[in-house]
DNA sequence: ATTTTTGTTAACCAAATGGTTAAACCGCAT
DNA sequence: ATGCGGTTTAACCATTTGGTTAACAAAAAT
């Protein structure tokens, strides 16, 4: 807890606090105390800010939320060649994973507990467009560069093949050893590792 | 909430209940009175079979882990040729996860709050011993059979592909607003598509 | 039949937690 | 210095929640 500074924006030390809790503890186990806490203020200084945890939370999350989704969807959009756009995709997730390695997990988490509509407002229209990469995807096919594929599977692999880990590392810690700075080393040869690995697979 | 019946145990009504509410919210979010709502009972006769909330979590959590891990070791560790081996992982991983959809999202939460002493506890000697698919794999590059490749990143892109689409479900039905029952068509065309897609990634 | 044990409940309790209030503090224009 | 606005705090409140108690019902044992 640091000793508070008056030029420091308080707004800005209690979101921050807010982010590091709720991304560490998710909406349910998080406490407004801890938040208070986290930056070095007074619980009721919270609710001066932020009116309340509900209210809080979504700042939260729509502001994590939108980090994580535009991203992707330049790259996918762009017109790279697709095995390009593939080396991209994985080096860019799994860059920006690193650097925030609690994100997938809470976002998962919050996702499945909301309902749809909660997405639906918090996304709106930028959801990615898939369309772009599907018909990249017929296309090159067509060429014969790469096997028939459904698309939508290809996508759910290389999304997977970079969350995942993210996810599954304590499990894989545990059954492992590897320690934090080998995890990080290992997901640092994932960037090529899993685009090598697809390309590869698709590739005729 | 069933009415009750005498020939039904109460104490499995409320591990059956205590599962289902632990599965969908969460150590967190669960609450005592939902579960013994769900069991059809009174909330002190849940404190009556279950001293605590924790004891009660921690049941069902060691019977949800310990019937998820030891079923794959045993494919791990029989003496199938690799590439039977690899489309076994993954017809059973699938088909287990189409039975039990909430089960990845609540284990690697569960393991990330908890913390490493609790794993420890829990899974003891019988983690997943990758030694033995280590050793398969590096035989099949030897042999010359498959590309040279990293076994724990090989083991991570299989689980990824399995586990993660469980886990997207959500944010995967928002983008592409496929139905429930097309998801799970989805999955089943995964059981032996990520088998195949990496069987070719690997092959020489 | 009656005592004892086991199963079940309504009512209650203490702690935790999100949120509020009223007073104090602080920089600053008058 | 004084008054005023925005900022911060300690103390407090209402609700939720895990957990307990004491009484009651239903079997089981005597």
């Amino acid at each position: 807890m640091v000793k508070k500074q008056k030029d420091a924006g308080t707004q800005q030390r209690i979101l921050e606090a807010a982010r590091k809790v709720f991304l560490e503890k998710g909406m349910a186990g998080a406490r407004m105390q801890d938040i208070a806490d986290e930056a070095g203020i007074n619980k009721a200084l919270l609710h001066y800010y932020f009116t309340s945890k509900d209210m809080l939370f979504e700042q939260i999350f729509a502001n994590t939320s939108q980090t994580f989704v535009p991203h992707i969807n330049e790259i996918i959009e762009s017109d790279m060649p697709l095995f390009e756009k593939i080396e991209h995709i994985c080096d860019d997730y799994i860059s920006m994973l690193i650097k925030n390695p609690y994100m997938p997990l809470f976002l998962i988490n919050e996702i499945n507990k909301q309902d749809g509509d909660f997405l639906k407002r918090m996304w709106g229209k930028q959801k990615a467009n898939l369309s772009f990469f599907v018909a990249q995807i017929q296309k090159e096919v067509k060429k014969g560069t790469i096997k028939p594929i459904h698309p939508a599977q290809l996508y759910m692999n290389i999304m997977s093949m970079c969350v995942f880990p993210f996810l599954g590392k304590p499990m894989m810690q545990f059954m492992t050893k590897v320690t934090d700075k080998e995890f990080v080393q290992l997901m640092e040869e994932r960037k090529t590792f899993v685009a090598r690995f697809v390309i590869d697979s698709i590739r005729k």
